[in-house]
DNA sequence: CAGGCTATGTCAACGGCGTTGACGGATGAC
DNA sequence: GTCATCCGTCAACGCCGTTGACATAGCCTG
């Protein structure tokens, strides 16, 4: 992997498209995101994004390294959009919570660009100060710095996890993930209660809840552990 | 996507490769993670896994309807791995800790196919097992059916959200690896105590943790959590 | 206005990918 | 021995990311 930062922000000479377009890093981003709203998360390709865009796609290398430069620079936007507008309120459960359920919706509005980014670091402006606005809530609620850290780091990777996982659910092809759950809801009705008891006993409330995200509760049970340490130090 | 069970298993008439070997569904998946955990992740494709096997690429398709049929054989072969020779002690903290440590390294241990098949639904014996076990732990330590499977859900998307995370990372290349490290670290450098200073006040604390998993605090978390509400119901 | 420089869009090509359909040699049944 | 069938092989299709050579538009200098 070479550097990152690849044709210097300063770009004055744009020759427009065959097709009349004037290309930007900024419109290339928009125009990925929305082909992966529109058309479904497998449709990100070089030649598709051209083809989007009105240009040939190895124009896209004049502004980007390659397709992972591309998605960093998604990821940074992505993690924009999660924090836009937002305001800490003074009480740490709601900031946390606010945050934690931000970050889990943007990344899913665009779940492959969740799948593949919410493991790397941009080093980029939105990030940063996504980081700043954690460790504030937690060290001004009264966090020590060891504990805010660890509190921090749990925080974040549990919930771009749920994010990625949830994410990867939403970018199944339709038909994938119907048949996932028609394997489930038949492997549970072939059970033998003698053998799988706990299952049998549950096997209503288990597929209830299959649909929805278990990530609101994880994220409930992550702030009362961490106010319960807090209490504890006081 | 159409019907997994694809060829039958009674398959009688085995005609071995141009080079000698007699192929199996076994050996096709032993063979995968073989070549995952020796080449790297991005090393299985059908085409590499046909050379690896001394076939035809093509013959793979004798076996898996598709790629994606064959990383869910192989998905459930991670679950068992992860579950064998597992046994509940009693201590329903400590079951719950050990089966989320499992499946945790079970999948870093192959972190493409951890990647890939975090999300699926095998419907095989060895997920099916698994299920049963942690609905076993929790309902055997008291917990009301409603919140047992709550806690279920939570505990195993938490699990293997981590697992796909910390396996993406894995999965890196090294180079990107070690730049993304850099990153980090270069504009933790470069940042302004004044605009961001809660970076500034944890930042060698915050670099310290970087390399290891925070799956282990976050699972002390939840089971913490857990307990409390088990507490409550008394 | 002329000429050149260079940024940047275009083109053609490379090698790799998953997947498929036709082919035919081996295998087991009788 | 004959025959049906299984299954490994081959060749091909249409995608993919990426690259290097080329051409041309826009700016700068004069």
């Amino acid at each position: 992997m070479s550097e990152r930062v690849v044709p210097e922000p300063r770009r004055r000479r744009r020759r427009p498209t065959k097709q009349g377009v004037v290309l930007s890093q900024e419109l290339i981003i928009d125009t990925a995101l929305r082909l992966i709203e529109q058309h479904g998360a497998e449709a990100l390709t070089v030649r598709r994004l051209g083809a989007a865009l009105g240009a040939d796609p190895s124009a896209v290398y004049r502004y980007f390294h390659s397709t992972d430069d591309l998605l960093l620079a998604i990821a940074d936007e992505l993690i924009g959009l999660a924090q836009a507008d937002w305001r800490a309120t003074g009480d740490w459960r709601a900031d946390l919570r606010a945050i934690g359920l931000r970050i889990h919706s943007a990344y899913l509005a665009h779940p492959q660009a969740a799948v593949l980014a919410a493991h790397r670091t941009t080093g980029r402006t939105h990030e940063t100060a996504a980081v700043e606005a954690i460790l504030s809530v937690l060290r001004t609620a009264g966090f020590p710095d060891q504990e805010a850290v660890r509190i921090y780091h749990a925080f974040v990777d549990q919930s771009l996890g749920f994010a990625a996982l949830d994410a990867a659910a939403l970018a199944l092809p339709a038909a994938a993930a119907t048949a996932d759950l028609r394997v489930w809801q038949s492997s549970y009705a072939r059970l033998d209660a003698t053998t799988h008891p706990h299952i049998a006993a549950t096997a209503h409330l288990l597929t209830a809840d299959m649909r929805s995200s278990g990530y609101p509760y994880a994220l409930d049970l992550l702030i009362d552990a961490a106010g319960a340490r807090l209490a504890a130090l006081r």
